[in-house]
DNA sequence: TATTGTTATACTCTATAACTATA
DNA sequence: TATAGTTATAGAGTATAACAATA
């Protein structure tokens, strides 16, 4: 056997938690990416449309507290969605605005979620029901560590 | 119940396979990053110093495409760390040099080992042994996805 | 005094193209 | 012709500090 053309490395990594789930996740935003690219989003940009979709009137810090995004890189994210004419804004407060989805926006929003959606199966495809809910609980609980120091 | 000061968001995100890995991710890598840095490593560094310790020999590029790095973005952190005297580099080639650790580098490799093991054993008390091993075998299964494409 | 949205800025990570010298 | 190392550069993502207007 070891038809190696080069002596292969001894891979002293590839069994720590930390870093198969640093792969992991890169895999698969990055086939998340190439997905919705199709579409001309990005996936935060997905994520914040599902987001205000379903929390019409909400405010932009609101969102970013959500997704654990500073405030500050926040701005030109929306700020993008709302030149795309995918969101709206109406003041509310004099300080904050309430957002919301235009009709453009909503339709972008399903093409997002129907592409998510289409992304989640393929991958969850590669295990049974009962080992999708267990990884998908194992790694909230992980997420759910955050600090979230959130400045 | 419901103490909530300001209207909670709808969260229709976190319930989504490719969200929770993203955030558990990030948890996890910032952890170790912060772990990491009372040494004065960051986490890929103290990658290449375990990978470089355990081939004596073995190449930049070899390092590279293991991580899934590119070559380009390879050498100022390799040059960082030959800076700081913790690896070695002799020509073999002419055009291609054999890595090793440095005493020193050793030394470090030693101490990054230590946190990173402490900062695994961390995670994995939360879970059963059982439960570890079926997370570690879904995020291998993912992570293996990876189309690699390495330029 | 705390919060919202903002600007400016910087650092990390990642990606591509192109060059050189060597194999 | 392919590979190793390199340079330059550009785009994301994320971090902090500071400001004006408002609550």
């Amino acid at each position: 056997m070891e038809a190696a053309s080069e002596p292969t490395l001894q891979d002293s990594i590839s069994d720590r938690l930390g870093y198969v789930l640093r792969r992991a996740s890169g895999v698969m935003m990055g086939a998340l990416g190439v997905a919705l690219a199709e579409i001309g989003l990005r996936p935060v940009e997905a994520t914040i449309l599902i987001l205000v979709g379903a929390n019409t009137g909400c405010t932009q810090s609101e969102i970013s507290r959500l997704l654990g995004i500073k405030r500050a890189n926040m701005v030109p994210l929306m700020a993008g969605l709302v030149n795309k004419r995918l969101i709206e804004r109406y003041p509310v407060d004099g300080r904050s605005f309430a957002l919301s989805l235009s009709p453009e926006g909503a339709a972008q929003r399903d093409a997002a979620d129907a592409i998510m959606l289409a992304h989640e199966r393929r991958f969850e495809a590669l295990f049974s029901g009962a080992e999708i809910e267990a990884l998908r609980a194992a790694l909230t609980r992980i997420a759910q560590l955050d600090p979230t120091a959130q400045e």
